[in-house]
DNA sequence: ACATTGACTGAAACTGGTTTCAGAAAAATA
DNA sequence: TATTTTTCTGAAACCAGTTTCAGTCAATGT
């Protein structure tokens, strides 16, 4: 036994790459099996003495396992792949952190995929990424992929939905309630004064979250019985999809706005970060003054939000909590729970700042 | 030989998972190594009655190989490692974005790895990518992993460092001329009158990008010929390093700044965005308006920056393309090119605003 | 003291590809 | 026509692990 003693340095040379598992057998004096068995077994079915010899050996190589290989063999790689329209968006930013970090937690790695807002990408992406075996999907998406494309690329791998949902597919989404948000948004507004409103929205065809705001918009000023304000017969409300790059459409619509609105200044909600900017853009060109000359709320809370003008009033998203929200769902079930879909949706808070004072 | 085709049907049955080789090879009635000819080397060395039947089976299969067996074999496996210190940072991301894009266009596929600003984690996060024998590193990190441990964790693999440089590792190199950078955020507030600058920058150790920016203003400053402004006695510099929790050390200092500016609004130059908000937030306690009371240009050109106040005057670094160079680098080298390590400095250029508008 | 049981361990097969090696068929040469 | 060469193909080994299977050995039962 004591023969393999005799060997132990002169075999280290092997110059590049890592040590492997037959490296440690060697060393240890002991067959792969007994070492793979050290690996995922170690307490059970391993005797003490031959457990330390493969612990002494492991350590003075410097040895630990290809993920690669134990994929190739068990399937399971420890890879999440993330799917983001869009990594400028900071609110995807945001959740693919929250994400990241509940992944790292869990002993899983992310895969990123970027489809920079480009509709062909997505089924490239997935494709890419079911390529490498990861084990489950988190997708901030279009929605281009469906159907029995979906259900091939998928593989019947459990994927999340974040932000954005997908009708078609069955699975588990996670989002804020946007209901509540718009709800909150448009009640602070009118409590502080505001009667004429205006949502503003990037085009919300196939992205859900925007639908939804603008619906929930819609419904909420429809409804005769608005909370608090029961009987407000000049409250009006209306909705403005925009392109990033109709800067023009975007001024005559806050044009048209200022005059529905007459002497009493009109407010704005705008579904996201990056409509809140090019409204305050806008609101630079006609030069009207946030807060004095119209009011805004805008959808997710940004480290710049505070020193925009007097501040910018803004719903803030709970986004870290959504990314190791969205994790923990996929990571349950890799865990084998098999759970029906679930949708989880996640308040917002108020984050009330001088864009949104009537004065 | 048309026997095969007899039973051309009846395994398509392997329910999960997708098709393999073997698969590919018994649906055209060859052997696996043909199917891998046919992959690798298609149109030499194959008939091409046989290239055709092995074209159809892997048509009909939907067959795409896996990376994953093909990089245990190849020891490639096609995945860059990219770790960055904070997703946060708006300039890690648009870096991230660039070089996510270049990767994507030469089959690479990004896997990421936040820090989260934890030294800790930085060793981690490299084995971690090494395990999975990702091919070469890109990192924006700080520079936790030097000596041994790196060589070892690298294992010879590329590496191109972007924005921080470690001065004992020894390779590519992209970043932002902050030299330029810095003289030219100077020469702007001299020209626009300011005589009292005050450079204010997050804590600059370990962070390469953060010292160089801090000793170009300091030699700018000191230099007896400053450009334009060759004799301006009452011109005077400083520096400040501030922790992100401090606010009462840095509201002191803009005091003290004021104070030695006397009747003239002083300057100041932040080192990147979330030091420019943190300038703008201080600011805003002392009450003092941007441009009238105090000068600043702050590095990093967002799509905030210019609805900050009256604008926010910007270094704006060419993200995009730091990015896309990092990652062109890297696949240059992967490529098989020896080159030495190289330095790529990229200008900035001046975006002027409000901010920096003397009146 | 002998049979049976149980606990450990190693050899070999397997994951999905690539590559070497050697053999068969076809083409080129004598 | 016989021999050599070339071209193409398949079997098998390999990458780095895991898992099954069968066998060794000591411990227990009778």
């Amino acid at each position: 036994m004591s023969s393999a003693k005799t060997s132990t340095k002169n075999k280290a040379v092997r110059a590049p790459g890592r040590a492997t598992i037959a490296d440690v057998a060697k060393e240890a004096g002991v067959s792969k099996a007994t070492v793979s068995r050290f690996l995922n077994h170690r307490e059970t079915l391993l005797t003490k003495d031959i457990a330390t010899r493969v612990e002494v050996a492991i350590a003075a190589l410097a040895y630990s396992p290809s993920p690669m290989a134990q994929a190739l063999k068990r399937g399971r790689s420890r890879l999440i792949g993330l799917v983001v329209a869009d990594v400028t968006n900071p609110f995807s930013v945001a959740v693919l952190r929250g994400a990241e970090k509940a992944c790292q937690d869990a002993g899983y790695l992310l895969m990123l995929f970027n489809l920079n807002n480009d509709r062909q990408r997505e089924m490239e992406a997935i494709e890419a990424l079911a390529a490498y075996q990861v084990e489950g999907f988190i997708l901030n998406t279009l929605g281009a992929v469906t159907g029995a494309a979906a259900e091939a690329a998928f593989h019947g791998k459990p994927v999340v939905l974040v932000d954005r949902r997908h009708l078609e597919m069955n699975c588990d989404f996670v989002s804020l309630d946007n209901l509540g948000a718009v709800r909150l948004a448009a009640q602070h507004l009118i409590e502080a004064g505001y009667r004429e409103l205006l949502f503003v929205s990037e085009p919300s065809r196939d992205v859900s979250s925007r639908q939804e705001r603008m619906d929930a918009f819609r419904s909420f000023m429809n409804t005769p019985a608005r909370g608090v304000a029961t009987a407000l017969p000049d409250l009006h409300g209306d909705t403005f999809e925009t392109t990033s790059d109709d800067h023009a459409g975007l001024d005559s619509a806050l044009l048209a706005l200022k005059k529905r609105a007459g002497t009493r200044p009109p407010a704005i909600i705008s579904s996201n970060a990056v409509m809140s900017l090019r409204v305050v853009a806008a609101l630079a060109r006609l030069g009207w003054q946030l807060g004095r000359d119209v009011g805004l709320v805008g959808f997710d809370e940004t480290e710049w939000s505070a020193y925009i003008g007097p501040g910018l009033s803004t719903i803030a998203q709970p986004t870290d909590e959504l990314g190791r929200l969205a994790a923990g769902c996929l990571i349950e079930r890799l865990k084998g729970l098999d759970l029906p879909a679930r949708q989880i949706l996640l308040a917002g808070h108020l984050v009330p700042r001088g864009s949104s004072t009537y004065s």
